[in-house]
DNA sequence: CCAATAATCTGGAATGATTCCAAACAAAGG
DNA sequence: CCTTTGTTTGGAATCATTCCAGATTATTGG
C-alpha cells in the first residue's frame, strides 16, 4: 500500500487525507496485527511527531469506517489489521502471542452459517483458533 | 448444581471444598454468563461475607482446574459459565450486550477445522457470533 | 487563495478490571 | 489435632484506554 492507495482509502471514505491518519493506516497495511502501542512508536519513527491520543482517535475513526478491522483476542491488547471484509480468521499462538491469518475453509461466509440462534439475528462471526505456532510447538 | 454436586466436581478436580469456591462454582452455575462483579456481589449475598480477592482466586483456579469456562468478547470484561468441553460458542447482542449460546450446527468439533494453518498446531476454537437479540432486533 | 471546518496537540487526569502484596487468620482433611 | 492450603484485609500498582478543554494547525471546498 503506497502513499497514493492509502490516501485513496482515506479520500474514499470521506475522511481528509492528514498526515497523522496517512501515516496510522501505512503503518497498519505494513504491520499486520501490531498493537497500539507499537503503531505509534513506529508511526513517530517514520511521521514525525504524532501524539498518542492522535493515534488513538485515528484507530478509532479509521476502524468506524472500515479501512481497519480491530481484533481483540482474549487476554491480548487491542490489534489492527487492513484486511477487511473477507471473513477470515485469526490463529493465536498460546505461548508467544503470534497471530497468523486463517482464511476460512469452509467457503465463503461459512462462519455465519447459524444466521438464527435464539431469536438472535446474526451479522458476524468472530472466530479466534488457539495453538501453538511452528517457533513454539517443538519446546513443548 | 445442588449443593451435593458443586463439592463433587471440586473434590474430583482435587481442590478443596471451601465455602467461597462452593459458592461461586454454584453461582456461576445458575447464572451463565455472569461477569466477575456480579458474581461477586451475588455470592456475598448469599453466602455472606467473601472477599473480592478470595472471588477473583477461586474463579481463575476453578477455571484453570477446567470446571468454568472463561469468555472475553470483545470489549468486555470477563465472564464465566459451566458449560465446559462441548464445544459450544457464543452469540452477543451488540446493543445490550447479552450473550446466548450456540451449540455448534455443523458437527461434533466442526470449528476446529483448519486443525493447521501456517504451521499452527490448532486445539481449541473460540466462535463469538455478534448481532441482535431478540428483544434489540425490533429497534432498529 | 482563504475561510470554515475538522483534526491534532498538549498535558494531564480519570477510569476500571485485574493483579499483586504481605501478614494474620481460618478452615479442610488426613 | 496438626499441617497445609485458602481466605481475609487493606492497600497499592498496573496498564490500556478514554476523556477533557483550550489552543493551534492543517485540510479542503468554494
Amino acid at each position: 500500500m503506497d502513499e497514493r492507495d492509502v490516501e485513496m482509502s482515506l479520500r474514499t471514505a470521506g475522511l481528509r487525507a492528514t498526515l497523522p491518519r496517512k501515516a496510522v493506516l501505512a503503518m497498519v497495511a505494513a504491520n499486520p496485527h501490531a498493537d497500539t502501542d507499537t503503531i505509534s512508536r513506529e508511526v513517530r519513527a517514520h511521521a514525525g511527531p504524532v501524539s498518542t491520543q492522535a493515534v488513538y482517535d485515528v484507530l478509532r475513526v479509521l476502524t468506524e469506517h472500515k479501512l481497519i478491522r480491530r481484533i481483540e483476542p482474549a487476554g491480548s491488547v487491542a490489534r489492527y489489521e487492513t484486511r477487511v471484509g473477507d471473513n477470515h480468521h485469526h490463529v493465536v499462538c498460546r505461548i508467544c502471542g503470534v497471530i497468523g491469518d486463517v482464511t476460512c475453509a469452509v467457503g465463503p461466509t461459512p462462519c455465519l452459517t447459524p444466521r438464527e440462534a435464539h431469536g438472535f439475528v446474526i451479522d458476524e462471526a468472530d472466530v479466534t483458533y488457539w495453538g501453538l505456532c511452528p517457533a513454539c510447538a517443538p519446546t513443548r
